[in-house]
DNA sequence: CATGAATGAGAGTTCATTCAT
DNA sequence: GATGAATGAACTCTCATTCAT
């Protein structure tokens, strides 16, 4: 969506461009955040700005799309096809989670697209990341089943969507301070977030989720 | 933190005040919400906004803390403290569920409390809202597993996590349009909302969850 | 068209706010004319001009429509309706051209809203002020015709349309720079428009007008 | 005015921008057009637009030159010089208007010039263009007078500027929505423009011209 | 205490013009 | 000479907050 003028910057400007405005976006929501600023601090006009782009939707829609993108090429392209459900999962969730704190601004872009106010972004935006990694855990857990190590009992599109809201929960709780603040909650830490244990939250979190889709014991092996 | 000034005016103009600020931020945002057409919709003069709350800020800070409140209210109010986990947690997801759905511009002051720049707001009013829920889930579940009926080898405050974390999920899912689409992508529904049975998927996750406390069958018990 | 705030306004901040953004107007043009100095000349702030008007366009309209209003009346106003048609054409042509000189932004606001690009306010101010004067100037015809002291063999709209044309164009050869000009290479001064003689140009036109009105002189009077 | 590098062009380029400039001005008015809108449109670069022309200005007066030199050909070009005034008015009018109607563009353009704000270019453009027209109009009546086909008594300049008033106002109300309603509204039509009988208008407006030139009949003839 | 007019710091966007390639 | 990216001043409109009545 930005205009051809941006396509033919040189990498190294695009990228400071859209780095600064995903920060700012991440920082301070779609509203607050000044076209002049993110100009500024890219070292480019304003005006300029808007040589690359239609409009501040259009700056946000792209760099969130770029955001999201890259979030799950970080976390979902280093998964080898032939892992079993159990290891993809758990790479899943560690990977996701490196991936949080390294680069919290990109999950903080995910939390601002489905803010209150940013509806007339969901439809280009929402339904084009969810879709893949719907597919993916979808798919997974209907191989799981064929494998016979995922219990056949279940719903495979509602336990999907129910892992990845336990994923989308927890990497929020990384960088969200709202979420952070409701996490120590839970964990009854009076501290703040440098006395969490991320390693044992997560090992908890992957047990939870594989004893919910392990075929129960079998009775009669003894 | 209002004035005194707001605590005596007539009941009847406090609620119309909060219900149109609510309506208003829900809908639109904290940042695009209009002091002077929160003051018009509730039929106040602008000016008497500032004699009633300190600022903007304060405004929000009353409107949310009460939207919690009520919800919780609404939701943990009509539980009876003798029923066992899984009827109470069968009573929060349904009561949650309908709540959403008479009520979508308090989950929705929810999600905005908890998103990009509203940072500010989370020591006020986050710590308190989940402060509640998450005392009332870990001693339910440690409840359960002094009485058997819940696996003792779970972490107590990590599955309390997870289930409110399920929740807040759901009712999102029904009331913000991003949450919406993503429950439609999951779902492998091509129509919208309208189309959802939404019994269908409470019956679904409460069953996960229920599957997720239980303890095994007993092996000795043929 | 301007809010209730607008007309709340003591009169002579009004009053002083329309005669600023009259002059501007007339002075700049629309587009070219900033509605921060409009503000700033009157004595108010930027944002109180938009408590009182919807939008520039509405400024422009308003002031617009009163302009043009206050120039019938100045020249229309003064008319005695017992008057046959010549004295009343006399009066309009120097009364207008009196005005014109007194107030020549009203003229030049005429201009403007005649010009390139300013046609979607043609509707709403066009119709009205041109409704009145093609009215009044064709019923003096007829009025004259029957009483026989214009010749009857003449179509009585466009020999209004014709008048009124040539009041224009009088009017905007006073106040128009280019029309100054025009009006100076037909009459071949050399110098500027200090070496008019406005009253011999009014004689002449209006007696031009007069001989084109008048029956021919009666054949058999010798 | 342009630069030299300008009139190297190939002529077909150099009209073709021309022809799309005037198109331009004369729909959006000088203020509202882009100079990045007239390069597209023209099909060269914007910053070749600044090696033809010095300024927008300069393009302006240029474009604006060609096309009132143009109108004066269109419409005068077609005179046989031995033709009596009768005859060469009724062409004016009628070519002039068969012109307004095909090239609405040139008389926006001279409605655009003659402007409130655009009194920097009255000079350059307005003298040169009014200079002959004034000039061929009162030489017609002059030499009418002397023939005895034109009434001795009036003033040849007074009367070129009447004749040549009615003449723009006439064209205007082909082409400008201004003077459209406002001849509509004289002219007591309800509807809009295509309900006009142009012939019936021209044979009105140069009859009425006519009387206006034509000495009274001869007393004595009988 | 209620009112609503006044304020002015922004914020998004446009566009004439320059200039490096 | 041709190109089109870069620039930043200018302009419209918004809105939290103040304050006189």
């Amino acid at each position: 969506m930005p205009k051809s003028t941006f396509n033919n910057l040189p990498l190294e400007k695009r990228e400071r461009i859209l780095r600064v405005a995903a920060e700012l976006f991440a920082q301070t929501g779609y509203t607050k955040t000044d076209v002049a600023l993110i100009a500024r601090e890219a070292g480019v006009a304003k005006g300029s700005m808007y040589n690359y782009f239609e409009s501040k939707d259009d700056i946000y829609v792209h760099v969130c799309a770029r955001a999201l993108e890259q979030s799950r090429t970080a976390v979902y392209g280093g998964i080898d096809k032939s892992w079993d459900i159990y290891r993809q999962i758990d790479h899943i969730f560690r990977k996701g989670s490196a991936f949080a704190m390294e680069s919290p601004e990109f999950v903080l872009l995910y939390l601002n697209v489905s803010s209150v106010g940013m509806e007339r972004f969901a439809e280009a935006l929402t339904r084009e990341v969810e879709h893949y990694t719907a597919n993916h855990l979808r798919n997974l857990i209907r191989k799981g089943m064929e494998a016979g190590i995922v219990r056949p009992d279940i719903n495979a599109s509602m336990t999907a969507f129910f892992i990845n809201s336990m994923y989308i929960v927890l990497l929020l709780s990384f960088v969200s301070r709202h979420f952070q603040i409701r996490l120590l909650e839970y964990l009854e830490i009076e501290g703040d977030m440098e006395e969490l244990d991320r390693e044992a939250i997560l090992d908890q979190l992957v047990g939870m989720i594989e004893s919910m889709l392990k075929p129960a014991a079998p009775l009669n092996d003894n």
